[in-house]
DNA sequence: CACGGATCCTGATGGC
DNA sequence: TGCCATCAGGATCCGT
């Protein structure tokens, strides 16, 4: 399975923002109900050009005009945008034919949504938005307000990093990983942590997510951008999905624990509490 | 009100 | 075509 994060995210948009920008709607196929309704009949979306697509935290938002789409992957999802599409199978539950090509969304578990809004001040825009922090590749994650934030923050620094209302697209896997990189115990309560360490956190979000958006996201069994080409982050995890593997910086073994019903893994030697 | 837990779903996996 | 329990997890909702 998949488990869509911030870059296979990001990857996908970059897959086929430019080659749907300018499409007309041609028509929308629905399949089993996903996460939350499509919020429009179908036939609302018809004639409609797909302006540009841009990402906010894990959504894709397709900017239509007259409104948008809020496409998430959930934990399964993917995307395809291509000419020549098999028939729709069990799991392909959204699908919309344009005059530059078919978008089609896979989502085995339907964790995933695809929802219209008319525009961004949209009531389920915002309550789909409205909360989400700051972007870690952009300009405004700062490292004062990141290190404030933390500050306020009572729970265990993985679990507020998951939380995406400081800053988004930080989720299970890179979560892990950033953590590590900054050598920082996941169990560490956000408040706790020092400005030098929160500066460290800080530069291993935004570096741990670049180099997964370079690489292509990563991929755990299956995950592939819209044109069918598979990541590779897999190979290189220093300690997520690692439990009992030597740590590839000091060789302890690594550890799994669960925060929040979720694995987390660390290293006990390189990450401090 | 900040926090923690339950919840949605289905395929993969492993034990027997 | 073996069966069944367990696990995976993003994000919202709800109870404390």
């Amino acid at each position: 399975m998949t488990m869509p994060e911030l870059p296979e995210v990001e990857v996908t948009r970059l897959s086929f923002a430019d080659r749907i920008a300018g499409a007309t709607i041609l028509s929308v196929t629905m399949g089993k109900p996903l996460r939350w309704a499509l919020g429009c009949a179908p036939e609302t979306l018809l004639g409609r050009q797909v302006l540009q697509v841009r990402r906010r935290g894990k959504y894709l938002l397709l900017d239509l005009t007259g409104g948008l789409l809020l496409v998430h992957l959930g934990m399964s999802g993917s995307v395809v945008f291509t000419d020549h599409l098999p028939a729709l199978g069990k799991h392909d539950h959204f699908e919309m034919q344009t005059s530059l090509g078919t978008l089609r969304l896979n989502d085995p578990r339907r964790f995933g949504a695809v929802v219209y809004a008319s525009s961004e001040s949209d009531p389920i825009a915002q309550k789909l938005l409205g909360h989400l922090g700051v972007e870690p590749l952009g300009d405004d994650f700062e490292f004062t307000e990141f290190h404030l934030a933390l500050k306020a923050r009572q729970t265990a620094i993985k679990q507020v990093l998951l939380g995406g209302e400081i800053v988004v697209g930080v989720g299970n896997i890179y979560a892990s990983e950033a953590l590590f990189l900054a050598g920082i115990r996941p169990t560490v309560r956000a408040s706790k942590i020092s400005k030098p360490r929160a500066l460290q956190l800080h530069m291993a979000i935004r570096q741990v997510l670049a180099e997964a958006v370079a690489k292509g996201g990563s991929t755990l069994r299956d995950f592939s951008n819209a044109n069918g080409e598979q990541g590779h982050f897999q190979l290189e995890a220093m300690v997520y999905d690692r439990a009992g593997l030597p740590c590839r910086r000091c060789e302890s073994p690594i550890r799994r624990i669960v925060q929040g019903q979720r694995s987390t893994f660390y290293c006990a030697n390189c990450q401090k509490p």
